[in-house]
DNA sequence: ACTTAATGGTTTAACGCTAAATGAAATAAA
DNA sequence: TTTATTTCATTTAGCGTTAAACCATTAAGT
């Protein structure tokens, strides 16, 4: 059964939703077949951070800036630190708090996965024009800062 | 703690897919917000596709469309099924098959979502110009695309 | 016809996520 | 000082997802 070829259009801002749900569902699982060892992408973004950032950092100061809960950070933070990626201590100067930084290894695997989503960086490079990403990246960024102002 | 000022960019294919990340999980979390009884986005997906294209269509045509494994689409459905907002019947013409069709409650429950979504949908609409949406969807497109047909 | 392979759908285990409840510690107010 | 409120981090329950195993049925190969 073949789809009906004449249907009216979707709003165009329902149409770009869906484009990105579908990307990132596809990219989120290629990447996550590549990465070494089962680092999963959320893993992946905190390790990346803390290498390029460098410091150490709080939980929720983390949890705030990739746009997810506390417990999602929690549980993100305990496997890395199984793993001896990352490491956490009391903060000092809060007894609630706690400080997260990047380890030797943390840095090692963060090259491996860098080395590991290379190729399918340099792919979709090689698809779109420095052009096309400069045109859609300032779009992309209006669009989620507005949902992150507007989420009541 | 601020962050370092004076980093070197991610490279542009990394920083696509890293906004389109964040603007999925908050799009996401804002729909589900707004839709009406507990739909989540996948049953709307689910919902109205079969409105648009009506007639009947088998779940694992279904999961191909959305790029959903079958389990997925076989939750789902089953949650679908149990609100009454598909009916879902075997495939007459192939013992293994099942046919999944709108009811009239699903029609009901589907235009109640597109009610419950415009909001969100108007806002992003003035936030962007037709002409930004224009250049980007075409873009996205060619990034679906290629990651559609190069997962290993 | 018989055997083998492929397909349709379900189920299970494991994971990430959210929302909400909890306990501990800091801050503000009285 | 004492009380109330806010904040940090964890835990729990519930949902959606994938991957893999599984059964039933169909299709293909011999």
């Amino acid at each position: 059964m073949a789809p009906n070829a004449e249907l009216p259009a979707e709003p165009p801002a329902f149409r770009l939703l869906t484009e990105i749900g579908i990307i990132e569902q596809l990219a989120r699982n290629r990447l996550e077949r590549s990465l070494p060892d089962g680092i999963k992408v959320s893993q992946f973004i905190v390790l990346n951070h803390l290498v390029r950032l460098g410091g150490a950092w709080s939980p929720v100061w983390l949890a705030d800036a990739f746009q997810v809960t506390k417990g999602a950070m929690t549980n993100t933070l305990q496997r890395l630190d199984k793993r001896g990626l990352v490491q956490i201590v009391a903060d000092p100067s809060d007894g609630r708090g706690k400080l997260v930084s990047i380890t030797q290894a943390g840095r090692n695997m963060r090259a491996r996965c860098l080395e590991s989503i290379g190729p399918l960086l340099d792919e979709l490079s090689s698809e779109l024009s420095t052009k096309d990403v400069a045109s859609v990246l300032p779009i992309l960024e209006k669009v989620r800062k507005h949902l992150d102002a507007h989420r009541s």
